[in-house]
DNA sequence: TACCGG
DNA sequence: GCCGGT
């Protein structure tokens, strides 16, 4: 593997665990078995590196989410599973690093910004059309604007506020909320498919 | 590895 | 005093 690919490897696994600000990047060119040069060769500074990690992160999220959208009929499944991507997601990163992120390497927060506005939803938008056309969701629903809501809904995890002091157990939170944006949609079809296979989709 | 400066 | 950066 290229040094830049496992310093970029290495440094989402210690991030993830123990926090951005905590992982110093000498203990990160220990952890690696390289020396801070070495790092410094391939990144501009700390900054620059969250920013890699973070775009890695995504990008990963990125291939997921458009291998989900190969199956012709997938529409209902589509959303189940992104839900249950971004649950995986969130419980792998310490909760910690998003605060620290946005308040500290602003540019990285960017980058999932435009993830969620430029990627997720215009994913969304294209399954909602689809599951129109398929006769899954009620053909009066704006999809743009569903999407929009949807997007709001999925990322309200990454939201301090939320996740401070939680309410409710998040996952449960992202369950019921995503029952009832599908419900919300659907046709007398779709919830007839959905109570079908939800046993195995869920 | 040692060092400077924030 | 710690840590990013040289």
């Amino acid at each position: 593997m290229e040094t830049r690919e496992k310093i970029l490897e290495v440094a989402k696994d210690q991030f993830s665990r123990f926090g951005v600000r905590s992982v110093t990047m000498e203990e990160l060119a220990r952890a690696v078995g390289i020396s801070k040069k070495t790092i410094y060769q391939e990144f501009e500074d700390k900054k620059d590196l969250v920013k890699e990690v973070f775009s890695k992160i995504l990008d990963e999220d990125r291939q997921k989410m458009v291998a989900l959208l190969e199956g012709e009929d997938m529409v209902i499944e589509h959303l189940v599973k992104m839900s249950q991507m971004m649950r995986e997601r969130l419980s792998s990163i310490n909760p910690m690093v998003i605060v620290e992120v946005q308040k500290y390497f602003p540019e990285a927060w960017r980058i999932f910004e435009e993830f969620k506005t430029n990627f997720i939803q215009e994913d969304l938008i294209r399954v909602l059309d689809r599951g129109k056309e398929l006769g899954y969701f009620r053909s009066e629903i704006d999809s743009r604007i569903m999407a929009k809501v949807r997007v709001n809904q999925i990322t309200s995890m990454f939201d301090p506020s939320n996740f401070i002091n939680p309410e409710f157990n998040f996952v449960e939170e992202q369950m019921v909320l995503m029952d009832h944006f599908l419900h919300g949609i659907f046709t007398e079809k779709g919830r007839e498919s959905f109570n079908s296979k939800k046993a195995s989709i869920i």
